[in-house]
DNA sequence: AATAATTCCTACTTTTTTAGTCGGGTATAT
DNA sequence: ATATACCCGACTAAAAAAGTAGGAATTATT
């Protein structure tokens, strides 16, 4: 169970444009200089664009900047605006009747209980908490 | 962020095992009735016994049963012996070297609190829990 | 008005991972 | 003996992820 590098790019940027939030439009190359793939970095700009996480300025001087105050984003929307919902097995979201061992399988309780918690644990982490460094520890 | 089938059919033979504890070992082809390619399982169910976690009895009358009782094999061992580690960046765990933008990276800690919590909410979930359905609910 | 900077879009290619198959070998109850 | 069942390594196919390419559209600057 491993984050794609899609992911992983995506918050990366994410934390680029928060740590320089109100500087104005950050272009492409400029986020790019943290060491990942310009043209690829693009299109995942265009997935965070699409999910209304980044706004753009085309044109010269343009680039990309978020759309909220940082501590306003999470990972979580970050994370699905890449990857799509977390989801461990098709039986638990849209399709749930997709499953050929039935309503009552003993691992549907754990795929529910585990994609709510992590998306629990997702949801409590802003873009401001990770460029604090202030995760809370364990609890 | 999802689950392989190789972890998903792991835990259902495991799960299948530990229904039927203590009645002898289970031949591969009864637990692939739950559906899943006996093939593919083979080569699974040897990952699950180089890990520990079932005992096998070759030759005729021979099969597969758990190594310990099923309230002492969590699901994170089972994950775990199905897909190596959960691992969120490499730069986390051995080669801690390996991060191109340096000790600290604003994700770092993110991805140690994630994998930490994960883990613990796997290491929480007993092949016994699972099947009583008794997955503790939110809390 | 021309130019350069910069995002936007779609399609393509390559690489990696996952999923599944095959065939022959080994152990053992009957 | 024989049939049942696990063991093992190599192979293949399909899918997903990662990365590349090239041109169109937009806008600041000169």
């Amino acid at each position: 169970m491993k984050l794609s590098t899609k992911g992983k790019y995506g918050l990366y940027a994410m934390v680029y444009l928060a740590q320089h939030d109100g500087e104005g439009p950050q272009s492409l190359k400029a986020i790019a200089e943290l060491g990942l793939p310009d043209q690829y970095l693009e299109q995942l700009l265009g997935n965070l664009r699409r999910a209304g996480l980044v706004k753009t300025v085309r044109g010269a001087q343009g680039g990309y900047h978020l759309s909220r105050s940082p501590e306003e984003i999470t990972m979580r929307e970050i994370i699905e605006a890449m990857e799509g919902p977390l989801s461990f097995s098709e039986c638990v979201g849209e399709k749930e009747n997709a499953c050929p061992r039935g309503g009552n399988c003993a691992a549907r309780g754990v795929w529910e209980y585990l994609t709510d918690r992590i998306n629990g644990l997702m949801d409590g982490i802003t873009l401001t908490d990770m460029i604090n460094h202030d995760i809370k520890g364990d609890a």
